[in-house]
RNA sequence: UCCUCAGUAGCUCAGUUGGUUAGAGCAUCUGACUGUUAAUCAGAGGGUCACUGGUUCGAGCCCAGUCUGAGGAGCCA
């Protein structure tokens, strides 16, 4: 008898009952010798797998421990019991693989997400990260739908690039000169004229620039790939590898730019509230369990689903910075003296504590600030008619922070060569960006999105290493 | 990189003012039971108290250094 194996999935949504089936999957729990959890990661969900076992060898029966990879085929049946609906009466089993429990790490019980982060070929069996990677795959997903569906295309930047100037933090250096001994100049100095490319090349960090090459010609287009910085960064929200996704749109201005942001995220929101149902739930209780032993003050305002729904129900507000210095000057915690970094100024970047007051107290929604001063930005960034602020953004989320950067491009040649020279970049090693404004320039804008940020809020994980499958940080590439 | 906190059984954690043989739950093993939902009941095994040095009659506990992890800050997405 050969049969096409189902899924966990579609078994339990299987009807009319009574049907021979056969299913793989890893055994979850074996209760009283007769109950086996199985399930194959297709949902959240468990199949229970009812075994006689007097009609049974012991020996198999003691293989059929948590862990276990097995193939068990019988008929299904409506449950006796209460917590499902359906289970599979077992005429056969075979055992893939066994999980010897004495050093499985992976038992029925809660473990902390810092053990299992030291297990992470293993954690993907357990159901918070099984759930928040598949609510990861269906936020990917939705993005390319977004994107296409808006007639934008799919563009792949390099990952190995040759610019030094994007400004976007410390790099890491691709070569395969010997480090213990590289070719030197006559001035000692390291000759990258021998490294592969002849120069000195880093992994990207911001595919920014060849994407605002593609609009030029495309019109609209996005990246969506892997981005690498070297900072020396131990926080939960940042990672030395991860995944962004960059719009670029010729003849947007910034607010056409801040309207796709919006409407964008909103998108996807919607599609894994629509789409990721039960794992939503689930993280909703995990997160619910957890902050049950925090003070009030430190709990979620809202459960999971309702927090994603409350996002994708209300308008963003979109606050200059100007207007934002003004309402955080007014501010209680400023008259207190409560802020490490008081506002005094205007033309100093907002700290963390000065975004959290905006985002989490005062608007308690999501906010777009923008218009910001021109020198505490990218030299790329559009200049305002004041001289002094650029047509830049940011969109503050509460409890991430920075979710998305982006800015309307500085399409005047003269003003872009002007900025470059005050800052002592040498125009040769932007001499390609330049031309695009030599060329049939025009206004055009664009935005990053860290994609990590973005499942970090959708799963209401706490830790940005739990919702990437293999997380790099300072001092960690294992795995 | 800076600040703060932590490191005790496979996992999660307790361990009093420094005092004799370091405890619990889960997991494991043995037995009982068998329509269970992280099954239950009885018993057993399991420890270089992160590491190195110091103080003390005596250190899991005090001190110094190192390593690892977490939270916050900076950098940013």
């Amino acid at each position: 008898m050969k049969m096409t194996p189902y899924s966990v999935k579609s078994l339990l949504a299987t009807t009319p009952l009574l049907q021979e089936v056969v299913v793989n999957g890893w055994v979850k729990t074996f209760r009283s010798n007769r109950f086996i959890a199985l399930n194959d990661g297709s949902t959240l969900e468990n199949i229970q797998c009812v075994v006689d076992f007097e009609q049974f060898d012991e020996a198999l029966l003691k293989q059929i421990a948590t862990g276990a990879a097995l193939r068990v085929s019988g008929t299904l049946v409506e449950s006796q019991g209460k917590g499902q609906k359906v289970e599979i009466l077992v005429k056969e089993i075979f055992v893939h693989g066994t999980a010897d429990p004495e050093t499985y790490p992976i038992q029925p019980k809660k473990h902390s997400l810092e053990f299992l982060r030291e297990k992470a070929h293993l954690r993907v069996r357990t159901n918070t990260f099984a759930a928040v990677m598949r609510v990861r795959s269906a936020l990917a997903f939705a993005i390319h739908k977004y994107f296409r569906e808006q007639g934008f295309y799919y563009m792949h930047a390099p990952i190995i690039t040759g610019s030094d100037a994007e400004g976007a933090g410390e790099m890491f250096r691709v070569t395969t000169l010997d480090a213990r001994n590289p070719p030197l100049t006559d001035t000692g100095e390291v000759n990258y004229r021998e490294d592969f490319f002849g120069k000195e090349t880093n992994l990207t960090v911001s595919g920014q620039l060849e994407a605002e090459a593609f609009a030029m010609g495309l019109g609209k287009v996005y990246t969506f790939g892997p981005t690498f910085r070297a900072e020396n960064s131990n926080t939960s929200r940042h990672l030395a590898e991860f995944w962004m996704i960059e719009p670029e749109m010729a003849f947007y201005d910034l607010d056409a730019n801040m309207d796709l942001a919006e409407d964008f995220i909103k998108y996807v929101l919607t599609y894994v509230l629509e789409h990721c149902g039960t794992d939503l739930e689930f993280l909703e209780q995990r997160l619910l369990q957890e902050e049950k032993s925090r003070p009030q003050a430190e709990r979620s305002a809202m459960p999971l689903r309702e927090k994603l729904q409350f996002i994708v129900d209300n308008q963003f507000k979109r606050v200059t910075y100007t207007e934002a210095i003004d309402i955080l000057k007014n501010s209680k915690p400023n008259k207190k003296k409560k802020f490490q970094y008081p506002i005094e100024e205007w033309g100093t970047d907002l700290q963390s504590e000065h975004e959290r007051y905006l985002v989490e107290k005062h608007f308690q929604c999501p906010v777009i600030l923008f218009d910001y001063p021109a020198k505490i930005k990218a030299f790329y960034m559009r200049l305002n008619e004041d001289q002094k602020t650029v047509r830049a953004m940011d969109i503050l989320f509460p409890g991430i922070g920075e979710i998305v950067g982006g800015s309307q491009r500085e399409e005047r040649l003269d003003v872009l060569r002007q900025k470059i020279a005050v800052l002592g970049i040498d125009e040769k090693e932007l001499w390609w960006y330049l031309e695009l404004r030599k060329f049939g320039t025009a206004v055009h804008s664009g935005f990053g999105l860290g994609f990590e940020r973005l499942v970090l809020f959708a799963t209401g994980m706490g830790n940005i290493r739990d919702v990437i499958p293999f997380p790099r940080t300072p001092q960690n590439a294992e795995f």
